[in-house]
DNA sequence: TTCCGCATGTAACCAGTTACATGATTAC
DNA sequence: GTAATCATGTAACTGGTTACATGCGGAA
């Protein structure tokens, strides 16, 4: 039950449309929350009948009308008192992992090669982490208030997205027969 | 849809109860998936009913009749057909993560706190995968087959939650305003 | 006598996913 | 022509959580 407060953080930063906010759950935000668009619809109707948002209807031309979504104090004061409670610590799931331990009753080898494609994933995320730190962030000693949190968001995400590459190359080094004891290149750190 | 699975590698470890394997999924397989007996009782009815597992009643005298669940070769060849498929990335999700993101809309200090708190379970839980890894893996190198894939997996732990105590370590420095600018200790590494 | 471990479940609920639906404009 | 972007939703379903329920034996 935390979709809510992910939105109302959202919506502290910038008002939006539903849809702004699914998009933006893709991105940023989505690093530590994801939501597809129906789902943000249904969570701001009832934050809408909660008196936590306020909708204004916008007209456009050659577009579709919009709601704008902002906080109200309502909105604001739960977000503040939500900040204050203590967090509950997460479960991580991973269908991954469970491959790995389970890997021998199967084909080790394709477990691997499962391995390696996520590998790859994660190192081009990490990449492209990486790449918005230098755009975004380009000076972090400098950085205060709600750019210094962003940043740390997204630095959170570059040190989980190395620990599991780490993680990924020691069980591929560790699956592989390797006839060849030549690591996997480096390049990506 | 992949407690059915994590259920599956389990059964394949050993035979066991609804009760057991629910205990089971608070310890080294709920590392990285985690379940209810309520939850494990249900699926197991549905394992059940599909032929995956079966079902075998024990009495026991000064203790409730209970039913040791196994593999049925069905079971089995499903396993070894789930491990083949390629397996979803899996959403990271973190309400402290998001807390982090909103700190500037309620009290930074606050959020500071709760970061230290979080960083002080998983400093906790790190050294507890530490000991196992000690007391059940003494020789890393040594190992083969399954012992060596549940030994990856506890890697897979560790690395993970060395990450996100770097991580808070940095959040925490970032968001106290250090008026000594020691560094927390460093015991848990 | 009170709590913990063993052992199994049902029922209600909630959060999130997937499939379906509509409709205009703009870029390739 | 075809796909993508903007924009909003409904409906059915699934996986998981929380609350409730039962009952014995042994340890503190």
């Amino acid at each position: 039950m935390a979709l809510e407060h992910a939105i109302l953080v959202s919506l502290a930063e910038r008002a939006s449309t539903g849809y702004d906010l699914a998009r933006r759950f893709d991105k940023s935000i989505g690093q530590f929350w994801t939501a597809t668009h129906q789902q943000v619809y249904k969570v701001l109707g009832r934050m809408d009948a909660n008196g936590w948002v306020a909708a204004t209807v916008v007209a456009q031309d050659a577009r579709p009308d919009k709601k704008v979504y902002d906080l109200t104090d309502t909105g604001r004061a739960e977000l503040q008192d939500w900040l204050a409670r203590p967090a509950e610590r997460e479960a991580t799931r991973s269908d991954l992992a469970v491959k790995i331990r389970g890997a021998s009753y199967g084909d080790p080898a394709a477990v691997a090669a499962e391995v390696r494609r996520h590998r790859a994933d994660h190192a081009g995320r990490l990449e492209f982490y990486l790449a918005n730190e230098k755009r975004e962030f380009p000076d972090p000693s400098a950085l205060t208030g709600h750019r210094l949190h962003q940043w740390l968001v997204l630095r959170g995400g570059i040190t989980l997205e190395r620990g599991l590459i780490d993680w990924y190359d020691e069980v591929v080094a560790a699956l592989t027969p390797s006839s060849t004891p030549a690591r996997t290149s480096e390049e990506d750190r």
